[in-house]
DNA sequence: CATATATGCAATCTCCAGGTTGCATATTGT
DNA sequence: ACAATATGCAACCTGGAGATTGCATATATG
């Protein structure tokens, strides 16, 4: 595990139609292997792997082999670290925010 | 608000360590101009205007004139919905039926 | 063993995101 | 009016993301 580098190469990571799709798809736990992710898409199975490959690269997927076949499992403490970065940002907005209430309230 | 087109933008707006550090600065709910927002960059203005625009593209930023200031704000809806995606995602995963699945089809 | 299946590796192509520079426009201040 | 400030607009450059094709390798199956 060495990829706590930055939440943007997370957020990049989600940022495409196809991975953020993948994503969606792994959410239900089950495993993949390629063949069968790229069964519904439209695009080459080495471009694929590419995106599988990104989704690797920062946890956000783990592999596994069975036979000749490698299986894909969503890893959720990727997601738990990116909502956590929004929650932060978004923690500091209502913090502030009711500062400023108070700031109000109390200058009348 | 035209912006709730995919989720994939917003994570892709995200997924840029410039725009990831403007938020981030933003998320006190200070108005800030482009030229205040630029002073710590190393970058020119050009390039942090065009980071913004993008950033208001997909409603992450709010723009305001005044005077000749262009002044941008932080907008939490955005950011609860980019957050709102993971938290489904997670839930998914957390889910008894999701687990089960992953046990199935892991362990055999 | 021979063959089909599933994936890995590598070279290549194209396009656009992110950056720059230069000039134009609008607003403030003297 | 004139100069300084703040931003907008446009052309341009470059590296890398996303895709492709072709070939190599490993595993299952007859």
């Amino acid at each position: 595990m060495q990829s706590s580098d930055s939440p943007a190469r997370l957020f990049a990571a989600l940022g495409d139609p196809t991975r953020l799709g993948l994503i969606a798809r792994l959410a239900d736990g089950k495993a993949r292997s390629i063949a069968q992710m790229g069964e519904p898409l439209p695009i080459s199975r080495q471009a694929l792997a590419k995106h599988l490959d990104v989704l690797l690269g920062v946890g956000l997927v783990r592999r596994t082999r069975v036979g000749r076949e490698a299986r894909f499992v969503m890893e959720p403490e990727a997601i738990h670290a990116a909502r956590d970065w929004l929650d932060a940002v978004s923690a500091q907005w209502d913090g502030t925010l009711g500062r400023l209430k108070a700031f109000v309230e109390e200058g009348g």
